[in-house]
DNA sequence: TTGATTTATTTGAATTTTTCGATATATTTA
DNA sequence: TAAATATATCGAAAAATTCAAATAAATCAA
């Protein structure tokens, strides 16, 4: 998997907020006990409104940071790790 | 060394933009004949006013992405391949 | 040394983009 | 239906981008 100019600068930007950041590392270690992330967890752990934090996660998945899946009424999270290991790829190519 | 979100979040920040990964990528090409680039040969390869460049520039620096130094009236840069590598460490783990 | 030229940075202002919360809108489940 | 959960829309506030102009620093020529 290769990623363009343009994709490499969506995840960057997606990745260049502490929040969001945060969600990264929430989803990651929930899902080191569950394999997936409800929402609403996520919620009760960051000091914004709802709408916000369902706005930072959206652009977590436009990037395709987060995998997104509908689990009823709730949705549920895991990281991408194919996205985030062609997006290493990009940064060591940078290392020339 | 080990970057904490502060850092990556500038980091990423500095990367989500196309014109300063363009500089990222000419300054890693020129590298890997000279060592390092020089400064004006970046605004001859970017339709932006130079005093608009060079604001990227010092955000890239600023990340510590590209390291600078003066060379007479000229500034070169080079890329910062520790911060890449720790920058990669931290996505890595992020894949849990 | 003085003055002109080259190169990079800083400043200020206008524009654009992003962020955020309030509100409204689905959608599912009890 | 009512409660719970996630998403979409909208406007205001904050931040980033951009350019032009001013400034700073280094080099070269007379």
């Amino acid at each position: 998997m290769i990623l363009d100019h343009k994709k490499v600068e969506r995840i960057s930007k997606a990745l260049g907020d502490p929040y969001r950041l945060k969600i990264m590392d929430m989803v990651k270690t929930q899902c080191q006990q569950n394999d997936w992330m409800q929402c609403a967890c996520i919620g009760s752990n960051i000091e914004l409104a709802q709408s916000t934090i369902s706005h930072h996660i959206s652009q977590l998945v436009d990037a395709e940071l987060l995998i997104a899946d509908k689990d009823g009424r709730n949705a549920k999270y895991q990281v991408n790790k194919e996205v985030l290991s062609a997006y290493v790829n990009f940064l060591n190519q940078l290392k020339g």
